[in-house]
RNA sequence: GCCUGGGUGGUGGAAUCGGUAGACACAAGGGACUUAAAAUCCCUUGCUCCUUGCGGGCGUGCGGGUUCGAUUCCCGCCCCAGGCACCA
């Protein structure tokens, strides 16, 4: 055999072995048990970055371990196609989104190619195929039907640059996820996918998703934000109408002295209408309107408000509360109108201390009597506490008279209980030209009209010409947007906004059961095989748009019928950053590290193993060429082992298969034996537990370098070959879902016929484990004094003997009585005097 | 402000259920081999003190506590990262 470990060429073999005998291509067994094994599908930049090929390689290590466990595993590969990078790119380079976006595909696919990953490329899918984007349609015509698709005109989120409406957990801190650009609210007709009807559902489960980082879930139940108040009605003064307002706070309705509404909201033209106030009202409106997005909701912006000029009634005082426009106020959340408490919310002080409004205390805080006056505040009092000044609810604590003020005020039909949340309906419009079309017709006649069934797909066109401001073409270009009315026959107008791509890959995962299917968008026996995904990684970045998007979608198609779980993913790992010199590698840091160029330098196996070992997946992994050219001398290492010693190894009788006794042994070969099962333990649990493959790695590498002790040493004994052999064949079993082509090469030169990935994955031998000896530290009053060798079934009494006899411990002790032995078995006695 | 993680040598990290802190690597220093280099192999490497030993003390962000024993559990702080946030 080769001398030196070379992997070029051993890597290329496997590789075309693997592809030639589709040696990962599964199919449904009703007879095994299956694991469906999905790494978030890349979205075709370019070329993969390190971030892929780390993720990418902790599922392909999971993969191969489960399938050498016994496993069916469905492990597919795909590519999230349709997005703005390629209509961008393509107007730069003067070519077609389509063509950009194949060309990467096919210059990525060859790059996972090269690293070895164990993916049934048989199920591969792009999501700008319309076999792909055709089912989206019809289940966009489905839900159309239920409603859980609607259009209204709203004011969303728009980024400039972009050219484009955004959806709210697209926009970060203001700012347009994807480009930084100033996001401004522009008022727009927009199709919404109800994913609030399914509010209860998705804040619920994440209580119960057991296989799912907390993080995660946190940061899911923060997005939908549910909390739990009361809806109140005040009525107006002028006896025409009543305001609606959301409080999580009705123990404090008696201190409500006025009332602010967001400058978006319907009733405040009518208030003013008339009124000395009503220009300074409108101008106030329309300052606020313009303010932009990031400005208006982070705690930038001074309290602003304007009377409007009319009153309105506090239901239980009766007092007369004026009502103000104010800038704080959000449309966006309860009814954009909030009754307002100056004693006990700090935004109504500052608001009431600025224009000269009344402070009424009705909550004082527990222990304190009496309650604070009005004049001695210098804040808000936030918290609960007593009622006072709240005529019968006096003295009642704030929890229960919330509930109470508002069920007394429900028997005149003044308020309700009730829940208000912060997730909104899903806007999935986008102006751009690369996505899947929204399959609707607008008739002057009918109105938005959507597409047959049997008229799916709208393909979209591929013979356009791009615009140079990046705006979406399909409005200008005839051949598309021209059309029949589907139930009028008459002219009409198709919708030239597409789809949002996180519509495409909040249903990609189950398609994978069924690439090929035409039928329809999924068939229901082989999803039912497949379906749900048992473990999902990807990265954090995704916490809550997309996992929180399949989410929803698995649960419309639910019940839809074309599924039958109610989540996606059963466990979900979610991998760290790369990082190099303390940054996120990115182009304008300067610190990327092209994964082609380490493998044209050290080979796959070598950059699958530096990002599996030097940090545990859920944490970043610090980028280290230093790093690199470590794991590169462990695999040469691990390769000398076999090659320096090829002949004895290969006539060695026993592998790892066969059993040896270790009666008899001498010392350094049965610790040897003892290793090697220890490793197989510790290897097989690291992945199974815990996803923790440095660990994992650091055992191996610990056997290895106790088999060159072992060889160091060596003495001749008829089972000592044997020995070395079981130890070096678990190594290469052990690695091999780390780094495949080396382990499969080794194998096959030790003398296997069989792929070691079609070999089961190896068990230890519980009574391999446990030494004669057994070193046990001892420990006086806490403190390490010295270390003892008992034999292995030695009980607590002996052990505390044999330590007493030890003249170290003779020492401390100095003939005083211990007051206290502790023994831990099999590790640890502390003596206390 | 609220919530969730995290803080261990020069560095990445280990210690999985309260039981030897620093596994495994990287880096550094010293040595062997070599005409030389690369590669490889061996030794040292948390800090500190002395009587240099099979030695003593200190040491896991800080301060307390529980325990025979705490990186691990409890209480109170500090710092870092991430999420939510004028949310009524």
């Amino acid at each position: 055999m080769e001398q030196k470990y070379s992997p070029k060429s051993i890597e290329q073999k496997w590789q075309r072995y693997w592809e030639s005998s589709r040696a990962f291509q599964v199919g449904e067994d009703p007879d095994k048990e299956k694991y469906y094994l999905l790494e978030m599908f890349p979205y075709p930049s370019g070329r993969i970055h390190m971030g892929h090929v780390r993720n990418y390689t902790i599922g392909d290590v999971v993969a191969r371990f489960m399938r050498m466990r016994g496993y069916n595993v469905l492990h597919p590969m795909g590519w999230d196609a349709f997005g703005m990078p390629a209509e961008n790119a393509a107007i730069k380079a003067g070519t077609h989104p389509a063509k950009w976006t194949y060309d990467n595909i096919d210059y990525m696919r060859n790059q996972l190619k090269q690293l070895g990953f164990s993916y049934d490329w048989s199920r591969e899918i792009a999501t700008c195929n319309p076999d792909y984007y055709r089912w989206e349609q019809l289940f966009f015509l489905k839900m159309f039907d239920l409603g859980l698709a609607y259009r209204k005109s709203s004011y969303v989120n728009w980024c400039s640059k972009c050219q484009t409406v955004l959806a709210n957990e697209q926009v970060e801190n203001g700012v347009c996820w994807r480009c930084d650009t100033e996001v401004v609210q522009k008022e727009m007709e927009q199709w919404f996918f109800r994913i609030t009807h399914y509010v209860d559902e998705l804040l619920d489960n994440t209580f119960k998703m057991d296989g799912w980082p907390e993080r995660v879930l946190v940061m899911q139940q923060n997005w939908i934000g549910k909390s739990t108040g009361s809806m109140l009605l005040f009525p107006l003064e002028s006896g025409d109408g009543k305001i609606q307002v959301f409080t999580t706070r009705a123990d404090t309705l008696f201190g409500a002295t006025f009332l602010s509404l967001a400058a978006e909201h319907p009733m405040v033209s009518d208030l003013c209408r008339g009124k000395p106030q009503e220009a300074a009202v409108l101008e106030f409106v329309q300052k606020a309107k313009q303010s932009k997005r990031n400005e208006r909701e982070a705690d930038l912006l001074e309290k602003e408000g304007v009377f409007t000029g009319s009153y309105c009634l506090n239901p239980v005082t009766g007092k007369k509360m004026p009502i103000y426009v104010a800038n704080f106020v959000l449309m966006a959340y309860g009814t954009g109108a909030v009754m307002a408490v100056p004693a006990h919310d700090q935004r109504d002080f500052e608001f009431a201390r600025k224009y000269g409004l009344p402070i009424d205390v009705v909550i004082k805080p527990a222990g304190a009597d009496p309650a604070p006056s009005a004049g001695e505040l210098t804040r808000a009092n936030e918290e609960y506490g007593i009622l006072v000044n709240s005529a019968e609810f006096t003295a009642m604590a704030s929890e229960p008279a919330r509930v109470a003020i508002t069920e007394s005020l429900a028997k005149k039909g003044l308020a309700e209980l009730t829940v208000q949340h912060r997730l909104r309906d899903w806007g999935i419009s986008r102006q751009r030209y690369w996505g899947a079309p929204i399959p609707i017709v607008y008739c002057q006649k009918c109105g938005a009209v959507p597409v047959a069934e049997k008229d799916l797909p709208v393909v979209l066109p591929l013979d356009v010409e791009l615009l140079e401001n990046g705006g979406s073409p399909l409005p200008v270009h005839k051949p598309f947007y021209s059309t029949q009315c589907p139930k009028c026959g008459g002219e009409a107008r198709r919708e030239t906004d597409t789809m949002d791509t996180f519509v495409e890959s909040s249903w990609y995962f189950a398609r994978y059961s069924c690439p090929d299917f035409d039928k329809g968008p999924l068939d229901k026996e082989r999803v039912a095989y497949w379906m749900p995904v048992d473990q999902y990684i990807g990265g954090i970045e995704h916490a809550v748009l997309h996992l929180l998007y399949s989410r929803f979608f698995v649960k419309v198609l639910r019940d839809l019928g074309y599924l039958q779980v109610d989540e996606p993913f059963k466990n979900l790992l979610t991998q760290g950053m790369v990082i190099k010199d303390g940054f996120k590698m990115s182009k304008s840091k300067g610190n990327v590290v092209d994964p082609d160029v380490m493998i044209r330098s050290y080979g796959a196996d070598t950059v699958r193993l530096f990002c599996l070992f030097a940090a545990p997946p859920e944490k970043d992994l610090d980028w280290s060429d230093q790093g690199v050219e470590g794991s590169f001398r462990f695999l040469s290492r691990m390769w000398r082992l076999v090659s320096d010693n090829f002949e004895p190894l290969k006539s060695a009788a026993k592998g790892l298969s066969g059993h040896v006794d270790s009666d008899g042994l001498p010392p350094d070969l049965a610790a040897l034996r003892r290793k090697t099962h220890q490793t197989i333990k510790k290897v097989t649990e690291d992945i199974r537990d815990r996803f923790h493959f440095n660990t994992a790695i650091a055992a191996v590498m610990e056997l290895v370098n106790q088999i060159y002790q072992t060889l160091d040493n060596r003495k001749d004994h008829p089972l000592f070959w044997p020995l070395v052999r079981q130890a070096v064949e678990a190594v290469i079993v052990l690695s091999s879902p780390m780094v495949p082509h080396a382990c499969e090469e080794l194998w096959q030169t030790l003398g296997h016929q069989k792929l070691l990935l079609d070999t089961p994955w190896p068990q230890w031998d519980e009574r391999a484990l446990e030494a004669e000896e057994m070193l046990i530290v001892v420990q006086i009053n806490g403190k390490l004094r010295s270390r003892i060798s008992v034999p292995a079934d030695a009980t607590d009494k002996q052990v505390e003997q044999l330590c007493l006899a030890d003249p170290r411990v003779a020492e401390f002790i100095a003939g005083k009585q211990p007051r206290k032995v502790v023994v831990v078995p099999k590790k640890l006695i502390n003596i206390v005097i």
